[in-house]
DNA sequence: GAGCCTTCCTTGAAGTTTAAACAAAATGGA
DNA sequence: TCCATTTTGTTTAAACTTCAAGGAAGGCTC
C-alpha cells in the first residue's frame, strides 16, 4: 500500500492544452474589450455591464445588491463604481421609500445616451472576437458548457456575513 | 432605401443567452480561483501563473519580457508582479549578462516550495470547477473554441509604441 | 419596546492594474 | 562613426479592486 499523502490528480496533457487555452483566451478577450470600451467610453467592460443591467430594468433603476448581483460583483466594489459612475453624470443615487437602508442607482439620461452611442461598437467587438468565429454548434456548445460550469461556482458574498458556514 | 446609418447587428436571443452564460462562469471562476490562492497563497490567480511560467522554465528563469509575454500581461504589470514576489522572496531578478537592458526573473527556492505546496490544491479547484463537471466531447470542444478566439485576437502590447498602426 | 441579530450600503486603507513617460542599452543604417 | 530608432524594463500617478470595519435601519423575540 502506498503511504503518500493523496497524490493529487493532476492534469492530464489533453487536460492541460484545453485548460491552458481557457486562460488564454479569456484573458485576451477581457482585455480586448476593456480596452475597446475604454477608447470608446472612458470606461472598463464591467462599468458597461453595470449600465446595461440598469437600462434594461424598470424605471431604469435597480437596488443596490440587485444589481450587484446581477454583475456578479460585491457590494463595496459597486458602491465604489457607482460614485464613480455618478461623477460621470451617468448615474444617479436615488433613496428607497420603503426601506430607509436602501438605495436605487438610476440610469440618467445622460447615461442612456452614453449606451446608446458605444452600444453598437462593443457588440462589433463581441461578434468580431467570438461569434464571426464560430459555428453554430460551437456557440450552442459554449453556451451550455459555460452553463454548467457557473451552476458549480458560488455566487460572490454567499455567506460573507456568515463566518461560520465558511 | 433605408438612410439609417449602418444599423448594428445585434445579438439574436440565443447569442445574448451564449454571451451572457459565458460572462457568468468566466468572472466566477475567476473570482473563485483568485480567492482559492489568495486563502492558501496569499497571491492572486496571475501570479500563480508566473510562478509556474518560471518553474518550467531551464533553469528556472525566463526574461521579463518573455514573461510577460507567456502571462499575457504588459511589462509594466510584470513589474510591479514581480517587486511583490520579490518581496515575498519567491524571485529574484538577475541581470542578465549578454543584455545589459535585461533583466532575468528566478524562482528562488522558496518560490518552488510554495508552488510545490500550493498546486494541488490549486488543480483540484480546476478540476472541480471545469473538468469533473464535462464530458471529454465538451472538453475537447470547449479547447476548441478558446483556440479559435485567441486566435483572433492581438497579443497584448502589440504596436503599443508604434501609435500610428493603432 | 429593549435587546439582538441581520441586511443594506458605505468607507478607508492596502494592494493591484493601467497609462504614459522615461532612462539605458542595443540596433541599423548612412 | 554617428545618429535615429527600437527594445528593455522601470517608474510615477491615477484608477480600480479588495478587505475589513462600521453605521444605520429593519426584523425578531421575549
Amino acid at each position: 500500500m502506498n503511504t503518500a499523502p493523496d497524490e493529487p490528480r493532476w492534469l492530464t496533457d489533453e487536460e492541460q492544452r484545453v485548460w491552458r487555452a481557457y486562460l488564454h483566451a479569456t484573458t485576451l478577450l477581457e482585455d480586448h474589450l476593456d480596452r475597446q470600451l475604454q477608447r470608446d467610453a472612458g470606461m472598463p467592460h464591467i462599468y458597461y455591464g453595470l449600465l446595461v443591467g440598469l437600462a434594461e430594468a424598470p424605471r431604469r433603476r435597480l437596488r443596490m445588491t440587485e444589481l450587484a448581483m446581477q454583475a456578479k460583483i460585491t457590494r463595496s466594489r459597486l458602491s465604489h463604481a457607482i460614485a464613480r459612475l455618478e461623477k460621470n453624470g451617468w448615474v444617479r443615487r436615488e433613496e428607497c421609500p420603503s426601506d430607509k437602508r436602501g438605495q436605487f442607482a438610476v440610469l440618467t439620461d445622460a447615461g442612456t445616451e452614453v449606451l446608446r452611442r458605444i452600444a453598437p461598437g462593443h457588440v462589433a467587438a463581441v461578434r468580431q472576437a467570438m461569434f464571426d468565429r464560430l459555428s453554430t454548434e460551437q456557440q450552442q456548445a459554449l453556451g451550455e458548457i459555460m452553463q454548467i460550469v457557473a451552476e458549480g461556482l458560488q455566487p460572490r458574498e454567499a455567506g460573507a456575513d456568515l463566518p461560520w458556514l465558511r
